[in-house]
DNA sequence: CGAGGTTGGTTCGTAATGCAAATCATCATC
DNA sequence: GATGATGATTTGCATTACGAACCAACCTCG
């Protein structure tokens, strides 16, 4: 089925494959120079627009809860977040940045964002924005390690 | 500070950072139906086209070589791959699909293509062309995880 | 109220992943 | 044949991830 074409040849699938590792190596390289993790890094971001709990970062990460403290057992160990008692319910621990913690999280946020950039460079921004659009169709399709403004904490 | 505008407005980079998350899951997914782990399934769909060395798999990777040599004894030992010595060089080890690993490694690669397919479903095939030349215009300006056909062992 | 079940988080044990430095064996060259 | 470069492994360590068992706080219902 597949013949000598390079990568000017690619299927839809394989070229989001390979843009998936594209990002993934992106952000271990910013990680990297951050000290930290490219998990610990993605939990510091998400936790930008406010704290969150443990049970919803298992099913943002899609990982399982005992994982999920294990993270942040790591990352609060190095003081980038702490464990913040609700007071709605006291079994829950929301999960807050500390001041060091959103310092890193904003950095590392902005040379992810600016590395990515970079690389698209070439592209128009009709370019950009119709990928963007294309892909956000299929991120709806799945809810897939977004943050909708229902899922955050409510005041009231 | 955003407002309820959900995933509708989102921007590019942000697009692709979460378009990786929705590959991996899905790498996630595919590799625990096999009863291997994500890593071990992208080393067998590299393996496909042929065999291929440590070092040249630790490049293909981005990661240390030691790195790989515990991902190879472990895809090993489940009597995935074998190491074959190469004859022209005999410090380098050839690293081949056996025949069930074979099996496993088509089985998972078409996995993965369906269930991106499916979750794509909804993108008209010129979208999907669209995203994936640009993609890919992006890829050639660093080339990331691709095996061009010089990179596949010579035979002469 | 209080027993029973549910939910949020942690603990424990285990396996996989990844790095870095040191080591070994084979090439390559002079 | 000594020397140095290269391919791969070993060792030790930290991180990541799972699953099952567990505790504590919540909730419901009699």
């Amino acid at each position: 089925m597949t013949t000598t074409e390079a990568t000017t040849e690619l299927g839809f699938t394989a070229a989001l494959v390979r843009m998936s590792h594209l990002v993934q190596h992106v952000f271990a390289d910013v990680s990297h120079d951050h000290e930290v993790t490219p998990q610990q890094v993605q939990l510091l971001c998400m936790l930008i627009d406010g704290p969150i709990g443990m049970t919803e970062l298992s099913q943002l990460f899609h990982l399982e809860k005992s994982s999920i403290t294990g993270l942040v057992d790591r990352v609060e160990r190095r003081g980038l977040v702490t464990r913040v008692r609700d007071g709605r319910d006291r079994r829950v621990y929301q999960i807050a940045l500390t001041g060091e913690g959103t310092r890193l999280a904003v950095e590392a946020h902005e040379d992810v964002i600016r590395r990515l950039d970079a690389l698209a460079k070439d592209l128009s921004d009709a370019e950009k924005a119709r990928v963007a659009s294309a892909v956000v169709s299929v991120l709806d399709r799945h809810g897939v390690f977004t943050r909708r403004p229902g899922d955050l904490p409510r005041e009231s």
